[in-house]
DNA sequence: GCTGCCTGCTAAGTGTACCAAGCACCTGGG
DNA sequence: CCCAGGTGCTTGGTACACTTAGCAGGCAGC
C-alpha cells in the first residue's frame, strides 16, 4: 500500500507539463523558486511537494493551482466522472475550433479513453 | 513582515470553526486523523499544516477544501484564464488519460487554435 | 479526601521536504 | 585535444511537519 503511487502520477504530470512548455529542469526550478535537484526528485516521485511549491510550479507553468491540487489528489472532494464529459463539452464550447476540428479532437479523445457511445 | 501572520490567521480560523462546530481539540484531531498536540500548535500558528492535513480538517468540519486553501493563501489569485483554458484544463484533469495521451491531445488542440504561449 | 475523565498544552523524538555543492554525461567550439 | 555550458541526478545536511508520552487544571461521582 505504498502512498507513493499517486505521487508518481503527480511527478509524471509535472514532467509532462514542463516538457510541453519546453522548459529545462533548471529553468522550471528557477521559475518556481525551488532547487533543481528537488524538482528532479519530485518529478521522479521520490518526494511529495508541499502545497506552496505546487502553487509556485503551477504559476511558473501558467496553469491554475486548482489543476495541480486536483492532480495531487488534494482537492478531489467530488471526483465525479464528469471529468470525462468535461473534456468533450469544453471542446464543443470552444469558439476557436471549427466543427471539423472539434470532431477530430473528440475522436482522438474517445480513442484514448475507449468510449463508444 | 513575519510570514507567520497569515498563518496565525489560518489557525484562528480553524479554531473558530472548530468551536463553532462544538468540537473539542481532540475530537477534531481525531476526525482529521492528526494528533491533538499538533492541531493545538496549528491553531496557535506555530506550524503550517500541509495541504493534506488541511483537506482532512476541512472534511471533518464539513467545509470546502477551497475555503481552507484560500484562507491559507495557497489558492488566492489566478481566477483569470479559466474559460479560455477550459479545454486544456479538463484534458489535464481527466483521470482516464495517460500523460502521453494528454500531451498528444493538447498538441493537437494547440495546433488547431494556434496557441503559442 | 482521591479517582477518573475531560479540557488544552509541553517535551522530545522521527521522518521528510527542501537546499547547496558537486558529479557524470553530452554537444559545440576553440 | 580540452574547456565552456547545457542536461539530469546524487550526496549530505538543515529545518520543520508531525508523532507519542506525559503534564496541569477543571468538574463529575464515590
Amino acid at each position: 500500500m505504498n502512498d507513493r503511487d499517486h505521487l508518481k502520477g503527480l511527478g509524471e504530470f509535472i514532467r509532462t507539463q514542463r516538457e510541453l512548455a519546453n522548459l529545462s529542469l533548471r529553468q522550471l526550478a528557477d521559475l518556481a523558486k525551488v532547487s533543481n535537484p528537488y524538482l528532479s526528485q519530485v518529478e521522479r516521485g521520490l518526494y511529495k511537494p508541499s502545497a506552496e511549491v505546487l502553487k509556485q510550479i503551477a504559476k511558473a507553468l501558467h496553469l491554475s493551482a486548482e489543476t495541480f491540487f486536483h492532480q495531487a489528489g488534494l482537492l478531489d472532494e467530488d471526483v465525479r466522472n464528469e471529468a470525462a464529459d468535461a473534456v468533450e463539452s469544453s471542446i464543443k464550447l470552444d469558439p476557436r475550433l471549427t466543427p471539423e476540428q472539434k470532431d477530430t479532437l473528440i475522436r482522438v479523445y474517445r480513442g484514448f479513453v475507449g468510449a463508444d457511445r
